[in-house]
DNA sequence: CCCATACAACCTAACGTTTGTTAGTATTGT
DNA sequence: ACAATACTAACAAACGTTAGGTTGTATGGG
């Protein structure tokens, strides 16, 4: 019953938080909303996580980065053909099969509300799971001469955030356009501009 | 003492709660952050907002947007030249000198914990004031020849969702460089893409 | 085979705080 | 004087958290 074992039950508990806090942030979702979920009291809760509801937030916001660092670096090195176009694409797919995460709402909601040092953790965690894989890819298509040179952390900040406002949007802007098509078009505009050729 | 009459200090609490609502979304902020920030109770805030929390966010946030609508018309229509760049720049430095404001985290975080009724009236005020005069702007360079054809709603959300991203990112990114430069680079990408000419 | 033990997983009950909210009272300025 | 504006005090509800009890299931000894 410590708190770095794995039993099943333990798993669904942090599977249900992760999903919760990502996609809606941590003042936002109760313990209540999380245990209710599961079909049990939120008190039963601290018997999978004692640490209480920032440690469990930190806790399952690392899992949730390192899995997202694995499927990023996945998805990039696995694109074919080997076109920043196709890496990011490869990326959106990840990122869509995934709940919802906003690194930059992370910054601005969810820091202020937890401890100073949790949340340099935290946030260098995520600068280092989502925005360096894209930022490397970004600098790589640079030396192969397919782009012109740009701010790395720029595009990457771009590119994620875009990926979410898409998501979070979608059912205002085109609830008929699949949303893989809406995602490749701004890809496309990424690439290629607004502008005329 | 009725909610629509605006007397100095009924306009210092809205402008604040304003500022707060708008930065850090609905459920993080307290009524105690509101007063504390005026230097009051939170009891003395019913005396100048007596319709509670939610219905204070709703009036604040409607009172955001149309000011939005103005500051984002006026950029578009004052810029020079008449190019789709410079109006995107104008727009840029009119959200820049307000407070930071995110429609897709409206949507996703602050949306769920208000009214249904309210929520929607919000969201379409939010589309009125944020996107489509930036929809049209997008619609007008390509009649002018200027863009090859996009979806203008697209757009408009990367847009929007860009300048607040940098601003949330920003001291991790480069606080080294102007915050307008790193903005304008935004739309230099928006605009040419990525790719080589 | 049966019973005792143990442990995991959930429960109820209660706690101290914080939150939004209301009522009544004091203070301030004109 | 009289509004406007702020205060104190208190409320119910919701929050995170702790303590202790109940259940089911598996293990192991006699």
């Amino acid at each position: 019953m410590e708190g770095t074992e794995n039993s099943p039950a333990r798993e669904r508990v942090l599977t249900v938080a992760e999903r919760l806090f990502s996609e809606r942030g941590y003042a936002t979702v109760t313990l209540q909303d999380i245990a209710g979920q599961l079909g049990m009291r939120k008190a039963s809760l601290y018997n999978h996580a004692p640490g209480g509801k920032e440690q469990l937030y930190v806790e399952v916001m690392e899992r949730n980065l390192a899995r997202h660092q694995h499927g990023i670096e996945a998805a990039l090195t696995g694109a074919e053909p080997r076109t920043l176009r196709a890496q990011l694409r490869a990326v959106s797919r990840w990122l869509l099969s995934q709940p919802a995460i906003n690194v930059a709402r992370m910054q601005r909601i969810d820091m202020p509300e937890i401890t100073p040092e949790h949340a340099t953790r935290l946030m260098g965690a995520a600068y280092q799971a989502l925005m360096v894989p894209i930022e490397r890819a970004v600098e790589a298509a640079y030396r192969r001469g397919d782009i012109r040179f740009v701010n790395g952390a720029l595009v990457a900040g771009i590119f994620l955030t875009n990926i979410e406002a898409i998501r979070d949007l979608y059912q205002y802007d085109a609830p008929e356009i699949p949303l893989e098509v809406v995602v490749d078009d701004a890809i496309d505009i990424l690439l290629d501009g607004l502008h005329r050729r």
